[in-house]
DNA sequence: AATTATTTTTAGGCTAATCTAAAAATTGTA
DNA sequence: TACAATTTTTAGATTAGCCTAAAAATAATT
């Protein structure tokens, strides 16, 4: 069993490991945490305890495929509580992840599974990110930003980055959503920035803004 | 600002002293929280400093206007998520109080309107106890236990109290929760059972159950 | 009214999660 | 390769919530 501060810092050390495939560093962790390093290294030392991540002094963590399994978990809680203040309580999903960030700590198995069925077992969330499963199986498409695009692609919008709110705010204002269908109308080569059709809008967005619009490759 | 474990205390002293009508005792408390009177002591100095209780030594603790109004909108919390596991999710009303614990510390003021909205702004839960509005007004309806009433009384389950789950389980199985029409058909003098019609099923019940059973006065 | 019993509070300690400051290990560079 | 810079860890405190044991206050009983 985890205590809610545990399964934060071991959800921090699954993404910034990219769910487990790369070593996360003291510092980095701390900079995630917005702690400090000291902080950092007592919790390393527990969660290292209760063997749901591995640590070689000095040398950074590794998540386990115990640790992997919680933090799929708690991913999970978050995805689907995402799901459910936007489709059934009318959130707007730029406000969804500071609740969802407390939803994601209830602990009922029983309940995640309800409203999973509840939801209609939906795959992706309102960003478009995949939801594990119950057994914390997670199907990663690969998705490509659009800045690495050409003109004339054509597709659909099959995620959005979801770091920052006002980002979001922003992409929720041009129709930038999931499921829209976009086209790269033309890029300028000095700065990057591109005219796109989203939802048969013309658009002006900078290469910050492509590098965070997503479609599957 | 309280934190979860002020939040649980003051939630108790509230129940404990009838929605704020009398003092409460520091052993009554700590017997209610399952803590030793030490650290309800404690944790009445916290809440007398951040105003919800006023609390003079060894006679006592009192609910303020601010706490009440504190209490009131963790048991809205509370009771809306009941209504919500029961309506939305299909729990069973036996099984919510626990997760309904939980769910009740998540704190966003709009998730909670959102909720009530959602579920059609209900004014009891599953128990037929009352919702209290956003602005903490409560109405509490005059019920009276069967084991309180005559021969031949007819009406409507009001409530039941939630105080046990295993009670729950056996109401359910009987068919006894709020809505259902009851009449009385007997009455034993010695142990004080009772013959009644519930949805026009008879059953037989103890006294201990027929106090638990609520009806509107 | 005095003594006993009960209740409540205080005193002092423990653990989880945090911090600052200092020490140790690693990495980068002259 | 040795010294400087950076990163990480350790040491020692702090706060919230809990504990036990002892002291203090109130209540009950002879």
């Amino acid at each position: 069993m985890l205590s809610l501060t545990e399964e934060n810092y071991l959800k921090a050390i699954y993404h910034l490991s990219d769910g487990g495939s790369k070593s996360v560093l003291t510092n980095d962790l701390a900079a995630a945490m917005n702690t400090k390093a000291a902080s950092a290294t007592d919790m390393i030392k527990k969660l290292s305890a209760k063997t749901v991540i591995s640590y070689e002094k000095y040398y950074g963590v590794n998540v386990t495929s115990k640790g992997k399994n919680e933090a799929l978990m708690v991913i999970r809680k978050h995805r689907l509580w995402e799901t459910f203040l936007v489709e059934k309580l009318g959130f707007s999903w730029d406000e969804v992840h500071e609740v969802a960030e407390q939803l994601e700590h209830i602990n009922s198995p029983r309940l995640i599974e309800k409203l999973d069925e509840f939801l209609g077992f939906p795959k992706v969330d309102p960003h478009g990110d995949p939801i594990p499963d119950h057994k914390g199986k997670i199907k990663v498409l690969p998705h490509v930003a659009i800045d690495q695009l050409n003109i004339g692609y054509q597709g659909k919008i099959a995620a959005v980055k979801d770091s920052d709110s006002n980002l979001l705010k922003y992409l929720d204002k041009i129709g930038a959503k999931p499921g829209t269908k976009l086209k790269i109308l033309g890029k300028e080569t000095y700065d990057e920035s591109m005219e796109v059709l989203i939802d048969d809008h013309r658009v002006f967005i900078s290469k910050e803004v492509s590098q965070n619009i997503l479609v599957v490759e």
